[in-house]
RNA sequence: GGUGGGGUGGCCGAGAGGCGAGGCAGCGGCCUGCAAAGCCGUAUACGCGGGUUCGAAUCCCGUCCCCACCUCCA
């Protein structure tokens, strides 16, 4: 197995740190907004990575932060003061609680799209200590110092670390200084906040006590924290999206090491989710939510379409895209479920993920730094064949077409979105007894060469969102939504 | 200015020296009472200009364009 590295630049053999295990942090949503499809691009990605680890045997410890405090937070919370009511404003509201409603958004999103929950989602404002002790370590070790000015910061001296820039290859004096850094109390403009000193105006709730006064944690900082909490200071694999790589990824990395932590072996940086050629972003303002997707497609299509590139390429979002994956997806499922009826009939098969039943193209594309493109050409092709196997009523070679089928869509975490409500339910059989009698009738129509009546009966069911197929051994049907 | 990543057929999207991945759409055919679904076939594809090679989308040189990051951002 072998990944690409961000931090070497290259593909490299995988091998965990802990023989069978794997460690895996991977950088939540900043929980100011609802999330958007860039966001959940992520969380599929690192989804798909987790499964596929554990399908290979491997016990993975995934962390995924959440984000509840920062500037946005605290001003979009400002801001709600006797604010109206709109569609994700909640007038008057706690920093605090817009934080959570938003966090709540996301798993919403993140479950109805079958992202499996982290084994620890830990939130920032629940890990103060942890970071006052890196902080501690850092200042120790000569690495941060409390702002030259009275603002109650302390920053990271990256002039004091010489592998600073290393994750991003970047030579310090080559960065552009932010536009508006201004003095602030730093040693150099690039030096960043560990500890950010309370302000006057921001709330008494959003300051926490420290050594250094007053105040709330620096982004950089709460990651670092964390991750060494619940992974341990040298851990498998960080992830987060590629523009995270600086300078969040560059300053966790830096304040860790230089604290004297391993940190992360390997560096996993997802593409970015783009609408006609510009980056998804909320300052941007051109982002696409889940829910408007989920509007026009189902769970299963969603994450087909946000899961079918590589994973470290650019995905453009256009407005025909939802409706080439659905094609895709129902032509996969038109197969097993009609396999499915051939291979055990009406009768429920549970079906439990295999290796045996795997195409070993399948796992060898996603061994290779998880190419999931070619593993759906395989996915594809085996589809293909079991059509074939269908149609020349070969039950052997459908049942091996179908087992092969439904162990990737598994391995790809398709499985796992929820459905709609179908299948078993009493409605689906008294659904099932109406149009059995029509097609029925049908049938007898067809015997009778009656086509004009033949053709009437399957028009109405058509017309009632019901699809006739007639198949080898029998008509089937379906219904044409979603 | 610095650092990364790209430009592949009508569209999406893999590949990275030698039988044209896969999906969507199109066209022709098979199947069908007709459909649908499925299957088979079908494309002078690799930004541009040079070069290396028996052979280049893949390597080298040059060139144009796009995107991301360097400021909060998955």
């Amino acid at each position: 197995m072998r990944f690409y590295d961000t931090a070497t630049a290259q593909v490299r053999d995988f091998v965990p740190l802990k023989t069978g295990e794997v460690s895996l942090y991977y950088c939540g949503a900043t929980v100011q907004g609802m999330p958007h499809v860039g966001h959940i691009r992520s969380a599929i990605v690192f989804d798909q990575l987790t499964r596929w680890l554990q399908f290979r045997g491997y016990r993975v410890t995934t962390v995924r932060n959440v984000t509840d405090i920062d500037d946005k937070i605290l001003a979009k919370a400002a801001d709600s003061a006797g604010a109206e009511a709109s569609a994700d404003v909640v007038p008057d509201e706690q920093w605090w609680a817009l934080a959570y409603r938003f966090e709540q958004e996301f798993a919403k999103a993140y479950d109805i799209l079958g992202v499996q929950r982290p084994t620890y989602e830990p939130r920032a404002t629940g890990h103060i200590p942890e970071m006052h002790a890196l902080i501690s370590r850092l200042i120790e070790a000569g690495h941060a110092y409390p702002a030259l000015d009275d603002s109650g910061d302390v920053y990271f001296d990256v002039r004091s670390w010489d592998r600073y820039g290393s994750l991003t290859r970047q030579n310090i004096d080559d960065m552009q200084a932010a536009p508006d850094a201004g003095p602030r109390g730093k040693r150099d403009p690039r030096d960043f906040a560990l500890w950010k000193g309370h302000k006057e105006g921001e709330p008494e709730t959003a300051a926490w006590d420290s050594p250094w006064g007053k105040g709330r944690p620096g982004w950089h900082l709460e990651c670092s924290a964390m991750v060494t909490k619940y992974l341990g200071p040298r851990f498998d694999i960080h992830g987060g999206g590629l523009d995270l790589r600086f300078p969040h990824h560059e300053n966790e990395m830096a304040q860790s090491q230089a604290a004297g932590d391993g940190f992360a072996n390997f560096w996993m940086h997802n593409g970015m989710v783009t609408f006609e050629g510009e980056k998804m972003s909320k300052s941007i303002g051109n982002t696409v939510s889940p829910s408007q997707m989920l509007a026009d497609a189902s769970p299963r299509v969603v994450r087909y379409y946000l899961g079918q590139a590589h994973y470290r390429s650019v995905l453009d979002y256009r407005p025909t895209s939802l409706q080439e994956a659905a094609a895709a997806v129902e032509r996969i499922d038109g197969f097993i479920n009609k396999a499915h009826a051939k291979v055990y009939g009406t009768g429920d098969q549970g079906f439990v993920l295999s290796s045996r039943s795997m195409p070993a193209a399948f796992a060898e594309a996603m061994d290779d730094d998880l190419n999931v493109p070619q593993a759906l050409a395989v996915l594809h092709d085996t589809v293909r064949t079991g059509n074939t196997a269908l149609a020349e009523g070969n039950t052997e070679a459908v049942r091996d077409a179908l087992h092969a089928v439904l162990t990737m869509t598994m391995a790809l975490g398709l499985d796992a979105v929820q459905q709609p409500a179908a299948g078993n339910s009493a409605e689906h059989a008294a659904l099932d007894t109406l149009i059995q009698g029509q097609l029925r009738e049908r049938n007898a129509a067809r015997a009778a060469k009656d086509w004009a009546r033949a053709d009437a009966i399957r028009d109405a069911l058509t017309a009632a969102g019901i699809a006739v197929e007639d198949t080898p051994d029998g008509a089937r049907w379906t219904l044409t939504d979603g």
